[in-house]
RNA sequence: UCCUCAGUAGCUCAAUGGCAGAGCAUUCGGCUGUUAACCGAAGGGUUGUAGGUUCGAGUCCUACCUGAGGAGCCA
C-alpha cells in the first residue's frame, strides 16, 4: 500500500519507532486546524495518534489533501514518529506524505461526529458506532474475556466440546425458546447446552461448551438480550463445593487477564481498575438463607422497598443489593429446590435444598454465572421430569447418563455479556458484543 | 404482559396555548500548537402518525406507531 519502502507500522506499537519515517493504514478521526497548521488525528483500530503538518513543511498537494478530508475518510499516511508532551498519546506523527484511500462527499458526511449521541441513533448505525475508541476498546475488552476463559479451561485439562444450537425440544421450559422450522418440523434454538455437555462430561470428564443462546423472553433491561454469548464448563466427579471453587478460579483468572493485557482499554472507557484488582479467590460464600437474612434486614433499615418472602428466588432489586455488599462476586448456594430448575441435586443435609450456586457479580451488577451439582439418580430425575410435566420421551436419552455409569458431576454457565458489562463498568450490556439482539432490535 | 417516560433541523436539545430557535455537523471566510479547538457568515423544518378541543396547537385531549428505563423471567 505505500511503495516509499517506510515500514507499515500499528498506532499501537509506534513508540518502537520514534524518530523513524513510517506508515499507517487508517483513518481520519478527526481535524482540527489553525492556520497555516493542520492537525489531523488517525486510528487504525489499534490506537490513535495526532498528525502534524505546517503549509511551509510538506508539499503543496499533500497539505490540500490533508485540509480537504473528512471525518473518517480512509487514508494512508507516511510520517516521522516524534515524541511530545502536548499529544495524547505521547506520540505525533510529523506528516509527510498521504494518500486519500476514499474521500468520504462532504455532502453526505459521516453520521457520527465527535459530539454526544442518543442511543437510538447510536444503535440504528451500530456498524460505524464500532468505529469509536470507546466501543473499539470494549470489543478488544470482550476478546480478552473470551480468549482468557478458554485459556482458563484449556490448560486446566477441560476439551470443548460443543452443543447443538438447533435443539429438538426445550431443555428446562417451554416458554423462552425461538422456534424455527426444521425440514416441517419445529426446533428451537438453544437456550443452553447443559444437558449436552453433561453427555460429553462423562465421556471426556472435564468439558466445555462456548457460544451463543437465545431466549425469547420479553426482557426489557439493561442486563438482557435475545441472543448472548454462554461459557459453560460440566465436570464428573465434581460436587457442589468443586464447583465453587473452580467459578472463583475461573472468574479471577479472566479479570486478572484483562487488567494485565488491556490496561490501556479500561483506561479508555475511564473503569476504576483498582476496583478489578481486588478480584481474586477466594470469593464470599453465602447460603440462600443468610442471604434472606441480609435481605430482610436491609428492607428494616430501608435499602428495600419491599419485604423478602422466604423461598422465592431473589428479583433483581435483590441481587443488585446483595452483590453491591461485598468488593468481589458473591457465591449465593442452596437456594429452595422449588424455586430452580429439576436436574438439580438436592442437599444431602436437607433435601429442601438444592446444591445450586449464582454467582453475583460487585458494584450491583447482579448474576454473571449460575450452575448447580446435577441429580445423578435415575429414579429421582425421572420423577422431578414427571413432577415438572416435561415429556418423558425427549429425555430418554439424558436418562441414559443416569442408566449407564453415573456419577456426581456439576456445571455452571457464564454470561459472557454480563461479565464484560461488569469488567467494563458499562450501563447496558447492549455496548458488550458487536451487535446487540434486543427486544426491540435485530438491525444492523 | 404490566408500569413510567420520551418523540421538534443530519445529530443533541430549547420554545408560558400566540412569528419554529440554539449548539454541533455541512458549505464559505479567518487564525502557525490545536486538544469534542476557536472566531465570523450561509444553507438546512410536513414538530412520530391519525383524529379532536380552540380564534389559534410543537404545547391540551384520544387512539395508534416507534424507542427508552423498570417489573416479571433469566446469564
Amino acid at each position: 500500500m505505500t511503495g516509499s519502502g517506510a515500514p507499515v507500522v500499528t498506532i499501537a506499537e509506534i513508540g518502537r519507532h520514534e524518530g523513524e519515517t513510517v506508515v499507517l493504514q487508517g483513518w481520519l478521526y478527526n481535524l482540527r486546524e489553525s492556520g497555516k497548521l493542520l492537525f489531523p488525528i488517525f486510528r487504525d483500530g489499534t490506537g490513535t495518534i495526532q498528525g502534524v503538518a505546517h503549509k511551509a513543511g510538506v508539499a503543496p498537494e499533500v497539505f490540500d489533501a490533508l485540509k480537504s478530508l473528512t471525518q473518517e475518510s480512509s487514508v494512508v499516511v507516511t510520517g516521522k514518529v516524534r515524541t511530545d508532551k502536548r499529544a495524547q498519546g505521547g506520540y505525533e506523527l510529523d506528516v509527510e506524505q498521504v494518500s486519500v484511500v476514499q474521500r468520504i462527499d462532504e455532502a453526505a458526511p459521516y453520521p457520527i461526529t465527535p459530539k454526544e449521541h442518543g442511543v437510538e441513533f447510536l444503535m440504528e448505525h451500530r456498524h460505524l458506532w464500532v468505529r469509536s475508541l470507546r466501543q473499539a476498546a470494549i470489543l478488544r475488552i470482550r476478546a480478552e474475556i473470551m480468549r482468557a476463559a478458554q485459556e482458563y479451561f484449556d490448560s486446566n485439562g477441560f476439551v470443548r466440546t460443543d452443543p447443538p444450537i438447533l435443539t429438538p425440544a426445550a431443555c428446562e421450559g417451554t416458554s423462552t425458546l425461538f422456534p424455527v422450522d426444521y425440514f416441517g418440523d419445529e426446533a428451537f434454538l438453544t437456550q443452553s447446552g447443559q444437558l449436552y455437555i453433561e453427555a460429553t462430561a462423562l465421556a471426556l470428564g472435564k468439558v466445555y461448551s462456548f457460544g451463543p443462546t437465545f431466549r425469547a423472553e420479553k426482557s426489557k433491561t439493561r442486563r438482557h438480550l435475545t441472543e448472548f454469548w454462554m461459557i459453560e464448563p460440566e465436570v464428573a466427579y465434581c460436587d457442589l463445593d468443586g464447583l465453587l471453587e473452580l467459578a472463583e478460579n475461573f472468574l479471577a483468572h479472566i479479570v486478572q487477564s484483562v487488567v494485565r493485557r488491556r490496561a490501556a482499554d479500561l483506561e479508555t472507557i475511564g473503569r476504576d481498575i483498582s476496583k478489578l484488582r481486588v478480584i481474586e479467590a477466594p470469593f464470599p460464600r453465602l447460603s440462600y438463607d443468610r442471604a434472606v437474612e441480609m435481605l430482610n434486614q436491609a428492607y428494616r433499615d430501608g435499602h428495600l422497598e419491599n419485604a423478602f418472602e422466604y423461598g422465592n428466588d431473589f428479583g433483581s432489586p435483590d441481587e443488585t443489593w446483595l452483590s453491591s455488599q461485598f468488593d468481589r462476586p458473591v457465591m449465593v448456594h442452596r437456594y429452595p429446590a422449588d424455586v430452580k430448575a429439576f436436574y438439580m441435586q438436592p442437599d444431602p443435609d436437607n433435601p429442601r435444598y438444592a446444591l445450586c450456586v449464582d454467582v453475583l457479580a460487585p458494584e450491583g451488577y447482579g448474576e454473571i454465572i449460575g450452575g448447580s451439582q446435577r441429580v445423578d439418580s435415575y429414579e429421582l430425575l425421572k420423577s422431578r421430569i414427571e413432577a415438572h410435566k416435561l415429556p418423558l420421551e425427549a429425555f430418554e436419552w439424558y436418562l441414559d447418563l443416569r442408566r449407564y455409569g453415573s456419577v456426581p458431576h456439576s456445571g455452571f454457565g457464564m454470561g459472557i455479556e454480563r461479565v464484560v458489562a461488569w469488567v467494563c463498568g458499562l450501563e447496558h450490556v447492549r455496548e458488550t458484543i458487536p451487535f446487540a439482539r434486543t427486544l426491540n432490535r435485530i438491525f444492523p
